[in-house]
DNA sequence: TTTCGTGCAAATGGTTTGCAGTGGC
DNA sequence: GCCACTGCAAACCATTTGCACGAAA
């Protein structure tokens, strides 16, 4: 499991410890939109002594540097993915459970591009959200109703 | 100022409340992206006791009852706008100062439709979402390089 | 008169920061 | 050896909750 690119983490100003490896790792092994508490918990279980702070700060420069993408989330956490640029994807958020699904949609590049020209806007990253119910808890809603 | 339809806050099981009619008129007034930090100043600035737990609690129903979306943001608290059906748009969110622009894409909602069919998913609001660099900021940010 | 809504104060939970020590480069 | 990174503990801030009182219906 070679995980690609650990270099443009130590670039003069950052340095590539132990613990960034692992958490990027991680990252990339999770199967996205994961959480900063989920991510320590799944680092510790590696590495006995890795602080919740360094989660945070190691997270801070990931998606300062543009390799990880934040996605804040109602009422929860904020959930954590890698970007690629080879999986463009939007996300399904359930208010109900919290459950994060990704939503490929092609039509979106065409969107993002044209509305950036509209407003002399530079775009980092679009993410598109859909919040309302998945399939499993609209399932179990309408039972208990 | 008539705000429409204070009637659906008084449903049987929910009381209208002179608070509750400052609350709704007030994010009706503002320009959206407020605050409930922004929302209790301005609340308090036309009824003195106005508490922020009484803020919130109004804006969870509000939110409940899909009169109002809630736009969680990175790092920062989460902003409240009134769902409008005939004002679909999504957000170019900046970086550098934290404006939030509106941007108006017609094709969105096309897309979301289509999105929400293949995965079996009950879309409340759909949330499109550009981060990068205002006009503006990039002007600066170009100065000062 | 019955709930529901409110203000107050305190608790909660995710995230950030100050600081002294450690280790990558 | 320098300075960025770490762990620890404590701070921070947005949001939520428990409770006793007040007021819509």
């Amino acid at each position: 499991m070679g995980h690609p690119d650990l270099s443009h983490l130590r670039d003069g100003h950052h340095r590539l410890t132990p613990q960034r490896r692992l958490i990027w790792g991680l990252l990339h092994d999770s199967d996205d939109h994961i959480s900063a508490e989920q991510l320590h918990r799944a680092a510790v279980a590696r590495m006995a002594d890795l602080s919740r702070p360094t989660v945070y700060r190691t997270l801070v420069d990931l998606v300062l540097s543009g390799h990880v993408r934040e996605i804040a989330v109602p009422h929860g956490p904020s959930r954590y993915e890698t970007i690629c640029s080879d999986d463009q994807h939007g996300d399904l958020v359930c208010n109900e459970c919290g459950h994060i699904e990704k939503l490929y949609a092609p039509a979106l590049d065409d969107l993002v591009h044209q509305a950036t020209e509209q407003h002399a806007f530079l775009t980092d990253n679009a993410h598109l959200v859909l919040y309302g119910t998945c399939g499993e808890c609209r399932r179990t809603l309408s039972k208990s109703a």
